[in-house]
DNA sequence: GCCAACGTTGGC
DNA sequence: GCCAACGTTGGC
């Protein structure tokens, strides 16, 4: 089993906003960056574990929760779509280019693992979101580091 | 809202 | 294949 970070806006969708979804079940699309493209089509598999990431939050940005991939990767619905921003005219049925998977709703932490935090934190800051101007919005996650990101979003306490 | 960092596009 | 221009991301 892998680890994952997924990125995304709270105003575009926000955890809440997956944990009102039918079955807290969501597609997750719109990913048009190559490289995060290559995991959701060849790397993330069904029960992987994901940990929700707010950027570009008004509140806090960070860790805000944990899904599970439930349905591996398939072509994006959006690509074929003329009326999504994310419709891709080079794209065909035959032909996707971009790819999602879909992920369910597990838990919204009691505590918000802040982008500061991770930062600071001697291990946690070696992750690929907390490098200077990393963009990448599906990014893999160590086993070691993801114990460490569930421990550390258990503590109520600052650390 | 600013702006640094990055990815993509397109002319050559 | 190079690289300048452009558009987007995302922390602050």
């Amino acid at each position: 089993m892998k680890y994952w970070i997924f990125k995304s806006e709270p105003s575009v969708f926000s955890i809440d906003n997956l944990v009102k979804s039918p079955n807290q079940t969501t597609v997750w699309d719109g990913v048009r960056n190559y490289q995060a493209r290559n995991f959701l089509r060849d790397e993330v598999k069904i029960n992987d574990l994901v940990l929700f990431y707010h950027s570009n939050a008004d509140a806090e940005t960070g860790i805000v929760g944990l899904a599970r991939v439930v349905k591996e990767a398939y072509p994006d619905p959006s690509q074929f779509d003329t009326k999504s921003k994310y419709f891709e005219p080079k794209a065909s049925l035959n032909k996707p280019i971009w790819y999602s998977v879909d992920i369910q709703f597990i838990e919204k932490f009691r505590k918000i693992l802040t982008i500061s935090e991770i930062k600071n934190h001697p291990i946690l800051s070696n992750l690929l979101i907390a490098r200077r101007g990393n963009r990448l919005s599906i990014t893999p996650v160590a086993e070691e580091h993801f114990k460490l990101i569930i421990e550390l979003t258990k503590n109520i306490e600052t650390f």
